[in-house]
DNA sequence: TCAGATGATTCGAA
DNA sequence: TTCGAATCATCTGA
């Protein structure tokens, strides 16, 4: 037993040897001899000493007894104030040492993740940095607003339970503290327990109760990664396109039956007339592909749905070609009117009824422009197959073309070759129209 | 609530 | 890389 606090007095180093182990810890000798004063505190400490060693071998009463005795001795606050002295510099100072751990990594990063996302952290009208996160996820466009609402009143559901669970773990870890600290208070009375014990018991309830919210903080962040993968991923926040949009590529298809398969350059000038946005587009899982993957994706769906059910179809082709044709018609009349007018010598105004196209390039982009279509250059070849279609309703139209598939059908799938697949665009239509002649519009693209 | 419609994804073939 | 085909997941209207 080190009696540190002996130190101050005066000491015969007669008495005390010195431990090898421990330094600077002298150890009274059982047999030193002091002063008059110093022996009868030996003498009492002695008593102490003894009475401890021998207690485990009397019987529970006697022990009892004892136990009573000691804690009314009067040395004993000078023992337990050793007592607590050597627990502090043997085995629980050690522990104490390791006690001041660096920050926890992993803690950091769900930290600052929860900070990211605006789950912890100061509130600012529902969290900027929630707010932030909704705007990134939708490619900071403003059209989503919904799902923007959504995404936020999810995150703040979040929030508020993680906040409220956080709260519940304080208060029971303040009320455990509580009551250890107090349970120890109580026990100092009958075993040495330093105040550096009782702050030391403190840290580790803490300790133990921040695992738990480390936990918590985990769990948090895994619905925070939920919620954002449900709101991110494309096929769950679909969208169908407008009527407008829609029609848009109906007319499209139709007018290109022959051919349904838009270049990259009709395909993005299609997304900006349906106004497929940016978002849109990026809701598309291959990232970084821009609306016209949209459009392919319409079409796609397109192309084969209308293969599996051409029957089903019908009427909607017949619909956009009904459509596209009356357009075409009035642009032919104006093309026609205007050429009489400017040119009353041009060669081919003469013609009696018969189409005689000055320029079909052109006139074809004409007829597209005023159906709200504008696709040119490397599109005039396509553009010129879609006004042959087009033309060849307007034919079928008047002249109740049928094509034998369906007795009442305006619009066939003439363009669908024998294996299921679409004629190549330089394919002549395998249909000829009745109302054919000299002068008159032909399937084949060449003209 | 459910069936059909529809946009997106995946995978194999060319 | 693009397309067809199959499939998934969500939307929509009855």
């Amino acid at each position: 037993v080190q009696f540190s606090f002996m130190h101050s007095r005066q000491q015969d180093p007669r008495n005390l040897t010195s431990h090898p182990l421990r330094g600077n810890v002298f150890y009274i000798s059982p047999h030193g001899h002091e002063g008059a004063d110093g022996d009868g505190r030996k003498q009492d400490i002695g008593d102490i000493l003894h009475q401890i060693m021998t207690i485990t071998d009397q019987s529970l009463d006697e022990a009892q007894a004892k136990k009573h005795a000691l804690n009314c001795h009067r040395m004993k606050p000078a023992l337990f104030s050793v007592l607590c002295e050597i627990k502090e510099k043997t085995g629980l100072s050690i522990r104490g040492a390791q006690e001041e751990d660096p920050p926890d990594p992993q803690l950091m990063r769900l930290d600052n993740m929860l900070l990211a996302e605006g789950v912890s952290g100061p509130e600012k009208g529902g969290g900027s940095a929630g707010a932030a996160a909704a705007a990134a996820f939708s490619g900071g466009s403003s059209d989503n607003s919904i799902e923007h609402s959504d995404y936020r009143a999810k995150l703040t559901q979040i929030r508020q339970i993680y906040h409220t669970e956080l709260e519940k773990y304080e208060q029971a870890c303040n009320e455990f503290t509580t009551h250890v600290m107090n349970l120890l208070r109580e026990q100092s009375r009958t075993r040495p327990i330093s105040p550096k014990e009782i702050e030391r018991m403190v840290g580790i309830i803490h300790r133990k109760f921040s695992s738990i919210q480390m936990q918590l903080k985990q769990s948090t962040c895994e619905a925070v990664m939920i919620l954002r993968s449900r709101f991110l991923d494309a096929r769950r926040k679909r969208r169908n396109f407008s009527k407008q949009a829609t029609e848009i590529l109906n007319e499209y298809f139709y007018s290109h039956l022959s051919n349904p398969y838009p270049s990259e350059e009709a395909k993005e000038e299609l997304a900006k007339k349906c106004s497929i946005t940016v978002s849109q587009a990026l809701s598309l899982k291959q990232r970084g592909s821009g609306a016209g993957d949209v459009v392919s994706n319409w079409f796609g769906n397109k192309r084969i749905r209308y293969k599996k059910n051409i029957g089903k179809f019908q009427e909607e082709a017949n619909l956009y070609a009904a459509k596209t044709a009356v357009t075409a018609a009035h642009a032919v009349a104006a093309a026609v009117q205007n050429n009489q007018t400017n040119s009353p010598t041009t060669p081919n105004s003469g013609s009696s009824g018969s189409f005689n196209l000055p320029n079909s390039g052109d006139m074809f982009m004409n007829m597209q422009s005023l159906n709200g279509d504008s696709y040119q250059g490397s599109q005039v070849g396509a553009n010129v197959q879609s006004q042959v279609d087009t033309l060849r309703h307007v034919i079928n139209q008047t002249g109740g073309y049928s094509d034998g598939l369906g007795g009442n059908s305006l619009y066939s799938p003439h363009n669908l070759n024998a294996n299921g697949g679409w004629q190549d665009a330089t394919t002549p239509s395998s249909v000829t129209s009745p109302t054919e002649g000299p002068g008159s519009v032909h399937s084949d693209t060449s003209n």
